[in-house]
DNA sequence: CCTCCTAAGTTGGCTTTCCCAACTCACGTT
DNA sequence: AACGTGAGTTGGGAAAGCCAACTTAGGAGG
């Protein structure tokens, strides 16, 4: 039987590298330049020019020259690389919950002023998307 | 300089290496036994026993035997397994975006009767959680 | 009883990643 | 001239992953 087709699969064989997140992660933290991803990531130099190398590949990431001598880079979220906000709250908030232990390291005020509790809802209908309120649609492929 | 403690760092250790979260996936599918999450996910056998062995220590999992003779077990979700569903969903929606081509292999519909569009909003104010509407609180440490 | 079948792994051998520390290179700076 | 910095490269060993075959424990069919 040949592996489900599935736009997690997809995702993950884009992202789903060890260390593609963490990097990503500071660049949303403004951390956009290669020894500060390096160092707040713990990855491996060599390691991180290729997860580097594919994400801007995959259009994820872009790589800016700011400065022609010597030449320096940064780099910087496409759109797509913006889109993956979402994963990473995600992955914070259930780490938050299951994984992480004593005070947390991080703790978000949205713009309304309350702490960030983050719920994921339909967009038609506000309300909350479970697992148990979805069904597979008739729009579905095979 | 010490990496960053970061609960998405923590979050990744539990699932984040490959094949966990295909696994996960498919115990969301109902596909609870090995036979058929090997087949899913295409993993190898091997990486699939120690994969679901971690996940079951880290309490996202429980084996469950729902056979005595002859042996046979299934994997179910926890608490903590079914809180990852919010993560599944939000790479599902960037592969959907991003990466898969053609025709979603999957579509959701929620029980609103919509097509799922889903949004991570704040539970405070209900309005969207961007990366931009996003500040570090004063309540956290470091 | 003997053989086939299924579920759920194990095992052996090979290939690919990963990690670490050191090195490079092209500039600036003092 | 010597030193520092950003952004990688390189070499070598350790760890993880892949595949196919094997095992174990119990049905089911003939």
């Amino acid at each position: 039987m040949a592996p489900r087709i599935c736009s997690v699969a997809n995702a993950l064989e884009v992202v789903g590298e060890r260390w593609s997140l963490l990097a990503l992660r500071e660049v949303f933290f403004g951390n956009t330049r290669f020894d500060q991803i390096a160092a707040n990531t713990g990855a491996s130099r060599d390691v991180l020019t290729v997860r580097l190398k594919k994400l801007v590949a995959a259009g994820v990431l872009e790589k800016h020259q700011y400065s022609d001598h010597p030449p320096r880079h940064e780099y910087h979220l496409t759109d797509a690389g913006r889109a993956l906000h979402n994963v990473l709250l995600m992955f914070k908030e259930w780490g938050d919950t299951y994984v992480t232990q004593g005070p947390l390291p991080l703790v978000y005020q949205h713009s309304c002023g309350a702490v960030l509790e983050p719920r994921v809802v339909c967009a038609a209908c506000g309300e909350e998307a479970t697992a148990e309120s979805l069904t597979r649609a008739p729009e579905s492929a095979a």
